[in-house]
DNA sequence: ACTAATCATTTACATTTGTTAACGTAGAAT
DNA sequence: ATTCTACGTTAACAAATGTAAATGATTAGT
């Protein structure tokens, strides 16, 4: 809980957000642990809370009609689970995607009841959620903009920034999932890249 | 601008932005035309601006390293335009993409000062404006998905529902760079499709 | 130490998708 | 009316990517 109050305080103040607010919304919080393989949230399902990890790494994943699993996400230490459920312009908290742990994680459980006594009590609680809003926009935007003008190998040699020790921790196979692509395909262009 | 005023309100008033705040807000808005062709807003450039399209239609691209241009996005009347340039958690409000205009087009530029004026002056800015980004992450997040789980036949079929008449008023190798494909490949599937 | 499971890699082959060029049409410009 | 241009389609071919199966390595479990 250090942590979090660490490094979320750390995000948000910029913003406004101040101890006492912070204080508030820590007291509806508390620390969870899921073993690696579960799947925290169901894409269709209705939610109660997002999350902040602690200790751990997920992915977020969508299937297609034929079955295949596209993973479009990472999430790891000292950043938000939100399954995309959290979007207050509509009453409807479902997930728009599933989320597994790929590690055993420890995370900070936020539940919304908690955010919407913040947006009634903290003047700040709404810029505060812009905030996370816009920056989210940004990542979205840069991963369609990246999947549309990268290579896969300028893809797979950038994740490192995003998502440090990426590599270390996850098989190539969830790699090349998030890659737009298949293992053997992946296998074949580091080979080839290597070869020169 | 009537029609600005009306639709505009009709979004935004759910979120608590009232008469008053939006009257404010016209006030540093005009109106301005566009003919078909022109670039409105270029990656990379600073942005002074956001638009609401009252007439005509646009599309969001970007450009690959070996010049080839991706659509990823349309927006016609009644939509907003922002370039992704209105983050406002950074200072530096470049587009990240080109804006270019499919056709001849009349839009309500409301500059950033207005913004920036809402955010000081209206209790409800950060509100509506939150509203705003979450619709839009929505929006992103549906595009990934869809590209990711529906076949391309089945995006070019549901692009009606987004963008109605889009089939009318642009040609095809633009909505083939919106499916990420080709002219020639989409002509293709189109024709299996209607061989069955 | 042994077994089973997971995974990355490689090969051969199939399928999908892109590329180029040709053709025909429709509309705009002259 | 004629020419020019932009566009959609089709065909032939090339390149990229997926699929299936085999192999070897590593790790976890017993």
């Amino acid at each position: 809980m250090d942590q979090f109050f660490n490094k979320f305080k750390q995000f948000v103040s910029p913003f406004g957000f101040n101890d006492a607010d912070f204080l508030t919304l820590v007291e509806f919080c508390e620390i969870v642990r899921f073993s690696k393989g579960s799947e925290i949230m169901k894409a269709g399902e209705k939610q109660n809370n997002i999350y902040y990890i602690t200790k751990g790494i997920i992915r977020n994943f969508v299937v297609s009609n034929d079955g295949d699993i596209s993973t479009y996400g990472f999430r790891m230490e000292d950043m938000l689970v939100t399954g995309y459920a959290i979007h207050n312009y509509k009453e409807d908290h479902r997930s728009v995607v599933t989320v597994e742990c790929l590690e055993d994680c420890e995370m900070v459980r936020i539940p919304f009841s908690a955010l919407k006594f913040m947006e009634e009590n903290s003047k700040d609680a709404h810029k505060v959620a812009r905030f996370i809003a816009e920056a989210h926009i940004m990542d979205l935007v840069g991963f369609i903009i990246d999947n549309d003008t990268k290579t896969i190998l300028e893809r797979y040699n950038n994740l490192e920034k995003k998502f440090p020790n990426i590599h270390q921790r996850l098989p190539q196979h969830i790699i090349a999932s998030y890659l737009r692509t298949t293992p053997v395909h992946l296998s074949r262009i580091k080979n080839a890249h290597f070869a020169r």
